[in-house]
DNA sequence: TGACATCTACGGGTGAACCCGTAGGATCGC
DNA sequence: GCGATCCTACGGGTTCACCCGTAGATGTCA
């Protein structure tokens, strides 16, 4: 298995048009629901642009449950597919994947470009700066001093096995 | 031509390997060389603990130099590779790319993933509030207020040309 | 100049992500 | 019962990132 989305340290992680499908099922089970047909699926995903084949959507979860991103009970004659993996977690191993693989894990050098031609609501701000004071107070409670070590480099080795 | 690591808005960006190869040239111009040799770059990929044959790089360089990415000039018997894409760009499309496929562009609903385990230097988090207070500044020089419209969404098109 | 080392050109191979069409089974309406 | 309709299963096709080996060109040095 190779990794061209995430990094390589999480097994399965999501790939892009997976993640669609994941955003959707989330909301489904946000709104109440169990989950979400493929056919429901299919028209959120059209909804937003993408015009895919049925069956196309059929066979992306399919491989999402045999990687053990997605679940499924019979409901009547379809499918209903949960999401078995949680936004957050999800999100974050994203964020942090991608980050190490571009960045080096190196966070405020992410931002600058991030930030760069972006522009963010005062709203937005405001969140960063909360976050900020939290992580200052919770990583660093007496004032120490803490530089992170040796930049983590993935080691790869494909073909193999 | 698809999108498997950059948005797919700008034409050719680079691959995670072709970014590896990008900051050993990146690294070599700051230096004051003019670039390097597909030896030095695999030298430097192996001390990252990349082992690579010699033609993988070579065959990375050319692919590179065909999206346009990097050039080169002979010197000696060899080829000496450079950078033709400023860095600087390059991490701003990857992480727009990247907030824009993921977090459909809300950069502190990544930040609270990104942050979230992570833990921050006194000096990383020294630098994200300047840059957020530079960003209010200028984004928000009065005080008004302003929150983005409709979240961006790509149309894909695969399997045609 | 000729042996030798080193470099480039070229073609090929693999696995993953993606996208579908067709076949066959279940269900519904008449 | 029996089509029409929906769904799933299955296999296949394409592109791309990645990785190399081999062959031929080129420079070095005794």
């Amino acid at each position: 298995m190779t990794d061209r989305q995430a990094t390589g340290r999480q097994p399965d992680q999501p790939t892009e048009r997976e993640l669609d499908a994941l955003k959707v099922l989330w909301q489904a089970v946000d709104a109440g629901a169990d989950g979400a047909t493929v056919r429901e699926i299919a028209a959120v995903l059209e909804e937003d642009g993408e015009q895919l084949a049925y069956t196309t959507v059929l066979s992306l979860l399919q491989v999402m449950e045999q990687k053990g991103l997605v679940d499924h009970f019979r409901q009547g004659k379809a499918y209903v597919y949960r999401p078995l993996i949680e936004r957050q977690s999800t999100f974050r191993n994203l964020a942090g994947g991608f980050l190490d693989r571009v960045f080096d894990g190196a966070v405020s050098e992410y931002l600058v470009h991030a930030i760069g031609d972006r522009p963010l609501s005062a709203d937005e701000l405001d969140r960063l700066e909360s976050m900020i004071a939290a992580a200052r107070e919770q990583q660093d409670p007496k004032g120490k001093k803490s530089k992170r070590g040796g930049k983590p480099r993935r080691a790869r080795k494909q073909g193999d096995e």
